[in-house]
DNA sequence: CTGAAAGCGCTAACAG
DNA sequence: CTGTTAGCGCTTTCAG
């Protein structure tokens, strides 16, 4: 069953082949209708499908483009992936995911491997561990954009949100909700959005003049912050209220509350930094910090798209707004303690 | 900025291309050391990066397969497909993911595109409206493996679960638990899997000698569902239990109990099909029937890889056992009825 | 053990 | 308006 080529429809239309590249190209304004209307024929009968490997290769352009995730459990990732997808295949281009687990090792593996395999361009959520290889696409000008992580030092399209505000906002919500004693957990403090978030918390407490305890920050890996948390909630002084700082951290904090009875909003009250899908069907409704992922992605793609159409090539940051959305889980005071 | 390619690397280090290409295919047992040292110094220096594209064109493979999922909206397929892309990675591939959404001619659309871009192999979710272009594909001996529906009349290897038993074991437990008055809450009944499950809750009513009842039985497009859902409950014999099909239409109840204050499972017990990521973190947690995704993912990627490198082309059913896993939602005897 | 040469299937000037 | 030609970057005999 060999594969049936361009040669063959050309030969079997009686034509050359350049006559049916333009005619697959769509260039045939000025071919008589009887050409067209062979070849359209001749495909038809041989059942040709043009190889876009071919093509590709001759026009230097795949149609597609990479998505290096850093982690594809976030949720956030998932949903900003989509509307990267989405925006591409409206331009009638590809993606292709891939996830990097958190691992600089694996996101170098699948830069290179998608480089190889001739992306037009990529867009990263950095480990921020590879600044050397990013460095190196920077000046190649390859076409790429970061999203999530801001990378001191090198300049390339950075989409990301107001880490700090937010947080700031959603500890706000809470203190005038009449908690004092705030919590947050996070994993490790190892990226800037993770830092960023911690900060926002911090500055909210200096700015209503409470203090703050380190014993109410856990920055863990996530397998530990169970045992974490069972630390803090043996205090003599508990916490009223939580920030989870992201979605996994918030499903560690989920479990903790299930095995311990802990009931919310009465016990403690709780807000989400990320979008959390059930949050307004579950039993309390969950106060979230929602991240703008639809925006942020086609945002992403678009600039990306530019860059490869060599429209621009711009190194900015674009800052998204979160919006905190106030529902059951923090709404009412804690009048316990 | 030209790329650099293997003549350029050939040059560089005084040798042919071919043999700068015997030693990237690590077919150098028989290669001079100092040949070896000079080639890796010359692509070092250059920068030097494959080309797949250039690869794939010769070699007629291309190292990636397609994945197109009926509607990505659902959880248990992107488990699935992401067990296939870690089956896939394990083995050197790329898995490039597309959504038909349930349109069969998006699914067409991207059938043609993927093989276009010549993906080794196919792994669809098939609508199972676009039997001519199954059997075309069958037909020339293309690699391709359905999951999660059979489609009559294609002879491929298909992956289902046992749809049918798993919803007449969750629907048995109900009975069990002292319900005689069951909901059940589908998608539209036009696919295979909807109507297994379907099935098993008739026969396990029958097994029984209850009554089926049709009012009880909703099956309708995801945003009629909760209308449906009013009517339903505001019979004179309102049910006490009730079956969600799938996990988009448990969301819908979900909103319909938040709505209208149902408690669960005093009100009403709950059994969703299908795997809900929060359903032992929520309150109550959920009772499910869990679909293998990983297990099913891992076969489908076995099979179609086993397919392309043409140690088999069977054309099997793999049934897979779906298991009932039984939390608080649907824990308690119904006692108000 | 290494090099020369012939393509893979398609596109894009440039002739005719 | 259509055909000829020369590659895109790599692999793969087949000589040497």
């Amino acid at each position: 069953m060999r594969r049936v080529t361009m040669a063959d429809v050309a030969k079997e239309a009686g034509v050359s082949k350049s006559t049916v590249s333009q005619f697959l190209n769509k260039r045939y304004e000025h071919m008589g209708d009887e050409t067209k209307e062979k070849i359209r024929a001749a495909i038809e009968k041989l059942g040709y499908r043009p190889n876009y490997i071919a093509r590709s290769l001759k026009q230097k352009r795949t149609a597609m483009i990479g998505i290096i995730v850093a982690n594809i459990m976030h949720r956030v990732s998932t949903e900003i992936s989509r509307a990267i997808e989405d925006y591409c295949h409206e331009h009638d281009m590809h993606a292709i995911v891939c996830n990097a687990d958190d691992d600089p090792v694996k996101e170098r593996k699948y830069i290179e491997m998608l480089r190889a395999r001739q992306v037009d361009g990529l867009i990263v959520f950095p480990t921020g561990e590879n600044i050397e290889l990013y460095k190196q696409m920077e000046k190649e000008n390859y076409p790429i954009v970061f999203v999530d992580r801001k990378i001191d030092g090198v300049n390339v399209n950075t989409i990301v949100v107001n880490n700090k505000e937010a947080t700031h906002q959603a500890v706000s919500h809470l203190i005038q909700k009449g908690h004092r004693k705030i919590a947050i957990v996070t994993p490790p403090l190892t990226i800037y959005p993770r830092i960023e978030r911690v900060n926002g918390y911090k500055q909210a407490l200096r700015d209503y003049s409470i203090k703050i305890k380190p014993e109410y920050m856990i920055s863990t890996d996530i397998k530990n912050i169970l045992s974490q948390l069972k630390t803090v909630f043996t205090l003599p002084e508990k916490p009223t209220a939580l920030v989870a700082g992201n979605d996994l951290s918030f499903f560690e904090v989920m479990t903790f509350i299930k095995e311990n009875r802990v009931c919310i909003p009465q016990d403690l009250a709780i807000v989400v930094f990320d979008n959390i899908p059930f949050a307004n069907i579950s039993n309390p409704t969950i106060t979230t910090i929602a991240q703008p992922a639809y925006e942020m992605g086609k945002k992403a793609a678009e600039l990306l798209l530019k860059q490869i159409n060599k429209e621009r090539v711009g190194s900015e940051l674009y800052t998204f707004p979160c919006k905190l959305i106030i529902r059951e889980s923090s709404s009412e005071k804690n009048i316990i303690n």
